[in-house]
RNA sequence: GCGGUCGUGGCGGAAUUGGUAGACGCGCUGGAUUUAGGUUCCAGUGCCGCAAGGCGUGAGAGUUCAAGUCUCUCCGACCGCACCA
């Protein structure tokens, strides 16, 4: 064994190790128990990034830390490859985005293999090839025929100048990123899956993953919105106006808070509403507003904290009980996609009808009072609890609950309305106006309809030799391409691609089988490793892409494809990566950033950042704050280079410690120094124990009290460690736990007998083997140092010694009032009383119950005795 | 705006079931060794205080013998919001 830690050295061998014996590449084992362990699979940007790596490693842990437990462990890994930025990269680059797109995957799978990762490399695969997106394609036209997608009109971001379709990330403050002309919105026919067919199950078998963090099932529930409530019909009363609509007789408008009802002031219709179409073409003035609206943004963020505008159509509605007339708007906050695009609006008892009803002068009825003393001025705010009705006539008096049951009996018995549930869940839009995704298999008519591509006409072929334009599609730019026949007549291809949450939406479960060529799954294959056991990823999928991949496999399931009813059995959302953030601001207020590699920082004597400077001109420089690492503030920590400053695991190490997984994480250089410091220690103790000479039986007994402390020590961390890795997901602990157990290793070294020694052979081996999902390259040499004769990955995890944790005494904290008085040593069979007598003694715990009365005295085993005194 | 999460020393964090707040690491201070492989080792380090002790987990209240942990109100930061992935 060489004296001086090289990790370089360290991690090659380990890693040709690795590849040799292909010591990651897994198949189906009959009888073996499986853990399918994933990580969320990178979008190919050009470059490894710290959220990368951080993810990553936590699967590799965990996949490792399984493995050791003697399971057969799937870790795969692929690529996310279609997608806006290799279009953006293209048209900078003047390449196509395919090429683009290869070569970053090229260089990013050199750098996974440079930190170590254990993937099965034989089933990478990429979406955007075509024996991967084929089998997407035949599914689509398999829910087609399933009645499951449909084409209906949506509305996008539309910019005038380049005339084309903008993301909504394209859209800066109104305009289109690259024309800066104002963008609109259009509406244009598009491709929907039918998610909502699949609400129900949704929300209903998130109370069946116990092991999913309730975080994100709170979210997904709320996301998917159920709510009940009553769907109620409003007619049109008669007048002038009524001509223009001619065809329309009324409305319906769905809400969860009936018991309001008599309190409706008025009604606000959705821009895309009928009724509002209708009128439009009649009123300019109408028309002026909706045509103004187009323009705002179609965020959802920016939809709900926009100004609240609306205009009265001069329409009247009856209420659908007492038959009064209100009035009839159309308001921007109203939206078309949620219950019928139409809202009953009661200002006392909504703020955001109250806030609409006090800028258009608009009556303000209160119709519930609270049954408690809550706060209740209609003149300051809306009351919105859930109270006692008042001028509601015969429903006076009603609790809300008794109130909703007996109006929506009222709307029934008058054919007006009835009880129903809605979700906020929405359809699924999969149509992108784009080049570069998965073509949708549709052919389009002449006249109208469509057709879903026959099976042996798949896939049907993204061209990859293309020149980017920098605005259109290239299939749209190619009338060649779009043209096609069947049975002899001719058809025309939807040029529209997938959404590449469709890709991201199975790609888990084509891992099992990725050459699968007879199908889009091999079921033997799939049924014996899904579902996944342990999926890891960001935290900002917590709602689309998991709920995206749930429906998709409950899709797969109803087609026969596989037996489970969910994905991901475990779910873990790590926490982003954040860095400090330095700037220097020109005269014009321009703030320039450096990137924090290239500031030093001059602390003072408490050891605050004093001062930052740049190192090379000497400038001093602003902080920034610590915030995500971004492009926009030059804070990304390049992980190759760290990779090659101070090794792979020195990287996962601090990765690891720094934060546990489902929290920010921020990267220090200090921190990695500290880590790469500590991965020298442990070589060193090896070395030194080694040198030492060779170690005896470790005997039954005989040992001295430091030697017994620690073999406690190394049991009670084997313990703790295999807790952390396995129930708690906490790594940083257990490497802060690894850490103890060396820091009592060096402090109390007692290597001059064979008895010594054998006992800090036990310390060293249980903490190569603790450490090895974390750091594995280090571990895998310092296991062969230590003369193991197995491989150091299939080795096994160690096992606690019960007899090793025994102690004769413990200490005890004594509590008076709550606060720590004094510490006890007690026998550990001791009993109540004598503990209790025990405590009474100690010479602090008397002077401070001294001439006082004891009310209370309790013991609490192994932890405490209380005493509350007069 | 809606939904979710989080606020603990100079910093990252620990405290797992209401029971010793600050494990482990970074930084800093002092000392020793060595000036070459990004040294190493020892001691100290929440704040106030000579000490006894007091104070202390974003702010304010509450429950309890006991609250970082539970409840309520408020403040601040972050994530998501359906065409970024």
């Amino acid at each position: 064994m060489e004296e001086h830690y090289h990790p370089a050295q360290v991690e090659a061998e380990a890693q040709q190790y690795w590849q040799r014996n292909h010591s990651f590449e897994v198949g189906e084992e009959a009888g073996r128990e499986k853990f399918y362990c994933l990580s969320m699979f990178p979008y190919p940007s050009g470059r490894l990034h710290m959220g990368h790596v951080r993810n990553y490693t936590i699967s590799d842990v965990i996949a490792r830390y399984q493995r050791m437990l003697g399971k057969n462990v799937l870790h795969p890994m692929g690529w996310d490859a279609f997608g806006l930025p290799a279009e953006n990269a293209a048209i900078q680059n003047n390449s196509a985005p395919a090429a683009w797109t290869y070569s970053n995957i090229e260089h990013m799978r050199e750098q996974l293999k440079a930190l170590g990762f254990g993937f099965d490399w034989s089933r990478e695969l990429a979406t955007c090839k075509p024996d991967y997106y084929k089998w997407e394609q035949w599914f689509f036209t398999r829910l087609y025929e399933k009645g499951l997608v449909y084409k209906k009109m949506a509305t996008v971001n539309w910019d005038p100048v380049d005339q084309t379709v903008l993301a909504n990330e394209q859209v800066i403050d109104g305009r289109g990123w690259r024309s800066g002309a104002l963008i609109e919105r259009k509406e244009i026919p598009q491709w929907f899956i039918r998610i909502t067919a699949y609400a129900d199950e949704l929300l209903d078998s998130l109370d069946h993953l116990p092991g999913w963090p309730e975080q994100v099932k709170t979210m997904q529930r709320n996301w998917i919105g159920k709510s009940r409530g009553v769907d109620m019909r409003f007619e049109l009363a008669p007048g002038a106006l009524r001509d223009q609509v001619r065809d329309i007789d009324g409305f319906s408008v769905y809400t969860t808070r009936p018991d309001t009802l008599m309190g409706v002031t008025y009604v606000s219709l959705a821009v895309e509403h009928p009724i509002s179409q209708a009128l439009a073409r009649h009123n300019p003035a109408l028309a002026a507003f909706i045509a103004s609206c187009k323009k705002q943004s179609l965020a959802e963020a920016d939809m709900a904290t926009m100004e609240k505008r609306g205009i009265d159509t001069g329409l009247q509605a009856l209420h659908p009980l007492t038959g009064d007339k209100v009035p009839v708007w159309i308001a921007n906050y109203v939206l078309i996609d949620y219950g019928s695009g139409a809202v009953m609006a009661v200002p006392g008892h909504d703020q955001r009808d109250w806030e609409f009803a006090r800028t258009y002068g608009l009556p303000v009825v209160q119709v519930i009072e609270p049954e408690d003393d809550a706060a209740c001025d209609l003149e300051r705010a809306a009351f919105t609890d859930k109270g006692r009705l008042i001028n509601s006539g015969e429903y006076d008096g009603l609790s809300f609950t008794e109130a909703f049951d007996s109006i929506a009996a009222a709307l029934a018995q008058r054919g007006r309305g009835e009880v129903t549930s809605n979700f906020k869940l929405r359809d699924w839009g999969v149509s992108r106006q784009r080049y570069w995704g998965t073509p949708i298999p549709m052919f389009n008519l002449a006249g109208a309809g469509e057709i879903p591509v026959p099976p042996e006409k798949l896939p049907v072929l993204l061209p990859e030799d293309v020149q980017m334009d920098g605005v259109h599609s290239p299939l749209k730019q190619d009338p060649a391409w779009r043209k096609d026949q069947l049975d002899g007549k001719a058809v025309e291809r939807e040029t529209d691609t997938f959404d590449t949450f469709v890709e991201s939406s199975w790609y888990y479960a084509r891992y099992t089988c990725p050459g699968f060529s007879e199908g889009m799954l091999e079921k033997g294959a799939a049924n014996y490793w899904l579902p996944v056991d342990q999926y890891v990823g960001g935290i900002e999928h917590a709602i689309l892409h998991l709920l995206y991949v749930r429906f998709f496999h409950k899709l797969m399931r109803d087609e026969g494809l596989v037996d489970s009813d969910e994905p991901f059995k475990r779910l873990l959302c790590q926490g982003m990566v954040l860095a400090e953030s330095f700037y220097r601001e020109n005269a014009e207020g321009v703030k320039q950033w450096f990137n924090p590699a290239e500031v030093d920082i001059e602390r003072d004597d408490k050891g605050r950042v004093a001062r930052a400077v740049h190192a090379r001109s000497g400038e001093a420089l602003q902080f920034g704050g610590v915030t995500k690492m971004s492009k926009s503030k030059n804070n990304g920590v390049d992980p190759q280079s760290t990779v090659e400053r101070y090794g792979a695991d020195t990287v996962r190490l601090f990765a690891m410690f720094a934060a546990p997984p489902e929290q920010t994480l921020e990267w220090h250089e200090a921190g990695v120094e500290g880590a790469s410091r500590f991965l020298r220690k442990l070589w060193k103790l090896v070395y030194a124990h080694l040198k030492a000479g060779q170690p005896g039986e470790l005997p039954a007994d005989g040992l001295s009290d430091v030697q017994k402390d620690l073999r406690r020590k190394t049991h009670a961390t084997i313990a703790k460690v295999s807790d952390d890795y396995g129930r708690r997901q906490h790594f940083n602990t257990a490497i802060a736990a690894v850490m103890e157990l060396l820091n009592e290793v060096s402090r109390h070294a007692d290597n001059s007998s064979d008895q010594g020694l054998a006992v800090e052979r036990e310390a060293l081996r249980a903490a190569v083997q603790l450490l090895a999902p974390i750091t594995p390259h280090i571990c895998h040499q310092l296991w062969l140092a230590l003369g193991e004769p197995q491989p150091l990955l299939d080795a096994g995890w160690p096992e606690v010694d019960r007899d090793a944790l025994v102690v004769s005494t413990l200490q005890l904290v004594v509590q008076i009032n709550g606060k720590v008085r004094a510490h006890i040593d007690v026998a550990a069979g001791a009993d109540e009383d004598s503990i209790i007598e025990q405590a009474k003694n100690n010479a602090n715990v008397q002077k401070f119950l001294h001439g006082k009365a004891i009310k209370m005295c309790k013991v609490i085993p192994g932890k405490l005795v209380t005493f509350a005194v007069k």
